[in-house]
DNA sequence: CTGAAAGCGCTAACAC
DNA sequence: GTGTTAGCGCTTTCAG
């Protein structure tokens, strides 16, 4: 059961195969008449255009890839479902792979999908990438490239990013206006730039309003888990800084040192008060729903792609605009976690 | 700066195409000496054949389609992470796309999927679609098609599914084991298979325990949402039938459910047992945290692609095995919020 | 052991 | 307006 290809449709038609790829194409040097006949057949038989044969003439894949540290993450699902749904509409197909926060892992895939040709590439480092060779290669091949979330600055790409530090600024100034005089801050380790944006962000929303910086109202964790922050939350409730907000840097520390103090026999918002980040699915389930900073992924993911297919454009004009960068704006949610505006 | 082509290869060693392709394939009939030429070259040039042109030759992709009716949700993303491990052991990339529970899309989608010449596909089909002639098609037509969770019996392809009937069984028991003797149903409409096996094996478990099932002891939900399981426990607190247990289609539910028994004053397990359905991450996170029965969509996506690629080297083949249905079995996750075993 | 030739299906420059 | 030709890069007979 061969397949209706162009030489087929010219044979019954008694055309050459040049002027049936024409027809089909509207090109001007074609009668309306060849065309119609061309186009009811193509339609009659169903005719699909080998994408192969096409990609291998036009040098385009009209696929992309896109890789992510995590697929069964919250935030990242809704990154992958917004590139896919804006790559659909322009056409494009979307290849997804996970890195899985592996160095060698990433380097692989970068790899893999080159070897499929790609026409562009959409990636979010790992945590664990510290050597960004292996994406500036690529760019340097003249490869469309655009980073999203976690990116470096050391690499000369267009990116798409949260707006962390301003992100940690307003929840840090929504927690102060809502009454709190001793705001910690949970977070993880210094390495990934969102951990330092929004680290500087509280700091700087401190200092706005006259609130001296203390290195003992900050609290480390090994991991991002909610048992780190529940682990976490003893030191807290133990602190003698009279701590009465929390801003962590993801729902997950979040609820779990919500949980723990609880338990301890603190009450939120009352005694404490406590916001997190991401706006995960869970926020609006914990009791009391907690206070939160709306991370809208699937904007992101839109936005990303978008970014990536005009340059994908431009380079087939081989135009070169300038490389941009967007930072998409986040918003304060504001649950029963915190106390309410006055 | 063109690619490595193999004819460039050729070339530099004063070789033809052929022998330069063939030296690479590690064809019998070419001299050591020849292939360790090519080979060395090829490696320092960093030679990477062109997908495109292969795949034309071959017949071939290497990539497969995948339809799930969503991403961003904790089952599906993690059988999508299943899929492109277990695909990418085995060389192949994985193009996702998501119906979002819509027929149109899904048929759609599909179309996209078979223009691009992939090998094979794995889908799941969507709650709404209601006629599986987009899919038949495309099976009478040889494209390898394998279908996950959401199934249909009227198509012959194979397929992966939860033991959605046992399942239930198994979390009804458990509750009848733990000391119910009132255990209600919340579920939403009887559509999908998976609500119909479920609820079976709810009434399964109840008679091989002679418990008679009551009818007004299954309540049912527009929605699977944690709102809806929030709002359907008032009638399940208010109900005659003394109610001591509930077995609910999904954690979402199960969680909503629990904190409307909870606000009502509703002591669990003590006063009522709850187990959910999923092993969502978030039943790790309520109070008390949710008995489940877990639903491996990780092993579920691996075994989906293993299938699927066992059809396509069939297919190479042209042998035509018989079609497989591999039921994943699941386990109950006792939790805080059902009674311990006596 | 090696290479010439054909062809996968499509597109585009160029000729008629 | 239409057809011829060439070629994208690779694989695979088949002839030498």
């Amino acid at each position: 059961m061969p397949n209706i290809t162009l030489k087929k449709i010219a044979e019954i038609l008694g055309i050459s195969v040049a002027t049936a790829s024409k027809a089909l194409k509207d090109y001007a040097d074609i009668s309306d008449e060849t065309k119609q006949k061309v186009k009811s057949l193509a339609e009659e038989l169903d005719y699909k255009p080998n994408s192969f044969a096409q990609s291998l003439r036009n040098r385009e894949s009209k696929i992309i890839g896109l890789i992510a540290p995590q697929i069964v993450h919250h935030f990242f699902a809704n990154i992958i479902k917004g590139v896919i749904d804006a790559a659909e509409e322009q056409g494009y197909l979307v290849i997804t792979l996970q890195s899985g926060e592996s160095y060698e892992t990433e380097k692989k895939q970068l790899q893999l999908l080159l070897d499929k040709n790609v026409d562009g590439i959409l990636i979010s480092l790992s945590d664990k990438t510290i050597n960004y060779d292996h994406v500036a290669d690529i760019i340097k091949k003249g490869v469309p490239v655009v980073l999203y979330d976690k990116i470096s600055k050391l690499l000369d790409c267009s990116k798409v990013i949260i707006d962390d530090r301003k992100a940690a600024y307003d929840a840090t100034k929504f927690l102060i206006d809502t009454g709190c005089k001793r705001v910690a801050h949970i977070r993880g380790p210094l390495k990934p730039q969102t951990t330092i944006d929004r680290f500087l962000g509280y700091k700087s929303a401190l200092k706005d309003n006259n609130i001296e910086y203390n290195e003992s109202l900050v609290f480390e964790t090994k991991d991002l888990t909610y048992d780190d922050g529940y682990g976490i939350a003893e030191g807290i409730f133990k602190s003698d800084e009279d701590i009465d907000g929390i801003f962590a840097f993801t729902d997950l520390l979040a609820t779990g040192a919500m949980v723990r103090l609880t338990e301890l026999g603190m009450k939120v918002p009352d005694d404490i008060s406590i916001i997190g980040f991401s706006n995960w699915f869970l926020t609006k389930i914990t009791s009391p729903p907690l206070s939160t900073v709306d991370q809208p992924g699937y904007e992101m993911g839109v936005k990303a792609f978008k970014l990536l297919y005009r340059e994908i454009q431009e380079k087939k004009k081989d135009v070169n605009s300038p490389k941009e960068i967007i930072k998409i704006p986040t918003k304060v949610i504001p649950r029963n976690s915190t106390r309410p505006m006055l």
